[in-house]
DNA sequence: AATTTGACATACGGCCCGTATGCGGATATT
DNA sequence: AATATCCGCATACGGGCCGTATGTCAAATT
């Protein structure tokens, strides 16, 4: 076989971060033992270790990666609506939606703050608050939206958008609660229009 | 001296949670170390079991008395404005600036969530989301709010709320950013009326 | 006064993480 | 092509922390 040195080490870091993944989302961050974590992936902790650094370095890995998926599907919605005012509000919808994956949930919103700090210092700068920053921007722009400073508005939306997911997440009939979340984040969202509608 | 026992034993459950407060805000939950913690209260992590049957079981004490205070500091605000429009908007922007409080970020926002779980089941209920919920219901029944679900527009205020501080906290000039949160939080909040002022 | 209760201290064991060291194959050198 | 080097990973070690079981002494009960 006689693979390249590199090829292989980034097939193992994909398998640590994916069993990483599996593993934070299950059990926790703190509640996940490294050990178990790199004997799913075929390895130990030494290629771990070696790799991230520490555990915290594995956590932000999985972050990032994670966080790119979501980027990669806001950039979609936004792109097949527009930047325009649906389009931001299709965003915010998709990002309760999304954060309603247990992944996200527990990983991203639960333990990444608790163990990473403040997103705007992580490798990934959080996606959910950049792309909803650029199309505030562009809606100001427009005088669509308020004169209101773009990141302000970014960190309410995105801070209501995944609260309103973890309660809808924590829900007996999610499906039922989803609904008037997302419709009591378009009319939050309204209060950001320069002129009614 | 003789003191009567269950006189003590409170005395050493409030010693307990004032150094589980100081450690939980200057280290982080999983930083803080059960001995040293004991050890500054004068007291052994026998204490500490017996008192609180593990460390989430503090930390859920501690974060109750937390939001036992910040609720007193918000019903004074809602009692003096009235329960009306502009005292929910003082209200948001009173849990904002709550919110600036190291002590509340690192425990209530960031390791409360992650430890405890989602805060609808913390033991104190999450008064944030209780006094918000109150005067949100309120003002539907007067009209002057849409008649959105209570409790979902009371999730996304305060999630919002809860971020834009973090955001703020976060900053290198708070006192800078913190007028563009606050105004942020009201155009937000004029989308929940029935009727544009 | 004897007994029971309860609040707290002490002792023990296991798990987990981070570091230091060792090893084998891929890569570079001549 | 043979040797030397390097690198990715495994193994071994040590310290710390948490939860449980057990012990102890003062307060409460009778």
């Amino acid at each position: 076989m006689a693979k390249r040195r590199s090829e292989t080490k980034e097939e193992n870091r994909g398998k640590l971060i994916a069993a990483a993944r599996k593993a934070f989302a299950e059990k926790g961050y703190s509640a996940a033992s490294m050990d178990e974590l790199t004997a799913e992936a075929g390895l130990t902790r030494g290629a771990l270790y070696h790799n991230f650094g520490d555990k915290r370095g594995l956590l932000a890995a999985v972050v990032e990666q994670i966080d790119t998926e979501m980027a990669a599907r806001a950039q979609q919605i936004g792109a097949r609506r527009g930047n325009d005012w649906l389009g931001l509000l299709a965003e915010g919808a998709a990002y309760i939606e999304m954060a309603l994956d247990p992944e996200v949930q527990r990983i991203v919103l639960l333990d990444g703050p608790a163990v990473l700090g403040d997103p705007s210092k992580w490798p990934s700068q959080n996606s959910c608050l950049q792309v909803t920053k650029r199309a505030v921007d562009g809606l100001i722009a427009q005088g669509i939206v308020k004169p209101l400073d773009a990141e302000a508005v970014a960190r309410l939306l995105s801070g209501a958008a995944l609260n309103a997911a973890l309660w809808v997440a924590a829900s007996e009939n999610a499906h039922d609660v989803l609904p008037k979340a997302v419709e009591a984040f378009r009319s939050l969202a309204t209060g950001l229009l320069a002129e009614p509608l």
